[in-house]
DNA sequence: CTGAAAGCGCTAACAT
DNA sequence: ATGTTAGCGCTTTCAG
């Protein structure tokens, strides 16, 4: 029925081994035959039937990610959605594919084992959301190529990939002390809250490095919901002298913090800047446009598949943990408060 | 190295073949030896390799999934990956995997055809924002199974599918008149677009039937934009007489069109109701939440999937299109006029 | 530089 | 009901 590596070396006159090596790209070939079964080839439209290669190279060349893909989660967690296309982009651009299997905390184990078992692909890509002890052993157990899309919540020998919040928090402070801002405040989710926490941390080490600090009223911890980002935004103007600007752990609680400084009548930046992390979901709807600090989803996700590529091709190496840093983008919610100069671009 | 179907076999006491057939669940094997068998898998912790299943077998048990995964694809589109995620349910369900594989309008045609050439799937899934003219034709010519995730623009003999749009505007424009309201207005799009047409369309069928009419002076289109809603919507309030209700053709326009309510003084729902389609971006923003007519993307991904099992199944039958249909969503914007009544629920 | 041949692990006639 | 065996289409020694 279709034409198969048989009938090009009959066409190119050579033996099936020769087409197979010029296919692969070896070196070892004249000329001459390289070209004949090129021809042969593109006269015959063949390609290369993907199946029986993987069975012979004992190689899928293509990568599972699992993630859990449940109702509405697109709209919920877009952020996930925008790592999985970065992973993508640096697989395919060495030839690998990507499948994607939603799976859940209670089958992760058992659909990894299989995966792992019937050889149905040559690496994983999992989600931290699905992450269990069970199956972080299993990972670290069967040493197969894996990596974990954000930082586990529990100590584990898996190989993972998060963005620095860290990095994050100290670049956030230092733009604010490179712009003049001297009296800086934070408000952000609880201890358990991972993300706030290390940009919280970030923030006092900048701080700290430019001698400034953090005082203990100007620090509010609460829930990440635009009530509690309100009601900490104004119970603390409320209580102390006013901050000159406010860094918000996230977007909700920017949102909440934006409307009680509208309703206490405080003009952005003019009376207070403020200044969170990541685009999304506000800032097409802000006003004015918040100043950043860009968490990069899609480079993560580029920067987890180089990882599990590098991986893939030396088995041996042994890396635990990767980490991908983000950039800050001003806008309208901060000014320089010397010069008075604030940006005007909408992005 | 690792267990294969011989191992099971000489453990089990049988041949290869009589494994074989109790892995793919053939009758005409005794109970007891389908049972020494399946205790042989277990002991030796058989998995069948995958590979070779699908090299002998000729099929790979899975689909591509072919659409445009662009930088920040996943904020501006998120649609699309739920449709992916609905896929990915109703594939899975019955044992396919998906590949999500990013491709552009101008390289599609020849990822296309080597995907169909080197048999690395059984099927194509593919988002319409990709489709061409002559991926179409190859599509149609190669009779090779296939969905196109959306309407196509042109015509064409591909199989596609796509939400009911004139459906969803009969759906908005019953419950309006359901609710007592009687001068309706319709804010949208072009001509140009078909989703803010069609809907259109819909709500004329819808009024028609009841002996109503969509007078000249309450339909506006434009851009879709916060702005151009806003435009409409005012100026369609100074020229004419006040509707009753206002169908905003999408999330985008209901925006311009909710403030330009707000700054003109009225109030929602008790001078005017709102209502528009989709819930996403603005359902989780609004003030009053928003009486939607939800599109719901999710399922369109699962009759896309269950549509190309069908597909898969019958190579002979020939289907061209699938429409799958939406649901009202009643908030707070508008309200029964006949009793009062209005919905308190938040979503 | 080229070719013959032995797999890769499983399925599916076909024979028993 | 079970076993024998010939592929599936390609890669990869190994010999020439």
């Amino acid at each position: 029925m279709s034409v198969t590596i048989k009938d090009v070396a009959k066409c190119a006159g050579t033996s099936v081994s020769t087409v197979s090596k010029v296919i692969n790209g070896y070196y070892g070939i004249s000329e001459a035959t390289v070209e004949r079964v090129h021809k042969a080839m593109k006269d015959l439209r063949y390609y290369p039937n993907a199946s029986a290669q993987n069975f012979a190279t004992r190689s899928t060349k293509t990568v599972a990610v699992l993630a859990n893909l449940s109702a509405d989660i697109a709209f919920k967690n877009p952020h996930m959605f925008e790592i999985i296309s970065g992973l993508e982009e640096s697989l395919s651009a060495k030839g690998y594919r990507m499948v994607l299997q939603s799976v859940e905390e209670s089958n992760v184990y058992e659909k990894t084992e299989e995966l792992i078992s019937r050889k149905s692909v040559d690496a994983l890509a999992i989600h931290v959301s699905v992450i269990t002890h069970p199956l972080s052993s299993l990972l670290t157990r069967s040493q197969f190529p894996h990596i974990v899309l954000g930082c586990p919540s529990f100590e584990s020998q898996v190989c993972w990939i998060d963005n620095n919040n860290v990095y994050s928090g100290t670049i956030a402070a230092s733009y604010l002390l490179s712009m003049g801002y001297e009296k800086i405040a934070f408000i952000g989710g609880q201890y358990y809250d991972l993300g706030s926490t290390n940009r919280l941390q970030g923030v006092k080490q900048a701080l700290n490095e430019r001698n400034c600090k953090l005082e203990d009223g100007y620090i509010w911890l609460g829930e990440s919901t635009r009530d509690d980002g309100y009601r900490m935004a104004k119970q603390m103007l409320e209580a102390q002298t006013k901050p000159d600007a406010i860094i918000c752990a996230n977007n909700t609680i920017a949102w909440g913090c934006l409307s009680a400084l509208r309703d206490m009548g405080y003009s952005v930046p003019d009376d207070i800047g403020v200044l969170t992390f990541d685009d999304y979901p506000l800032s097409q709807f802000m006003e004015p446009p918040l100043t950043i600090v860009d968490i990069n989803v899609r480079d993560l996700g580029v920067q987890a598949g180089k990882s599990l590529l590098r991986i893939l091709r030396h088995q041996n190496t042994q890396i635990q943990t990767f980490v991908t840093i983000s950039n800050l983008v001003e806008r309208s919610s901060t000014k320089n408060k010397k010069t008075g100069m604030r940006q005007n671009y909408r992005h």
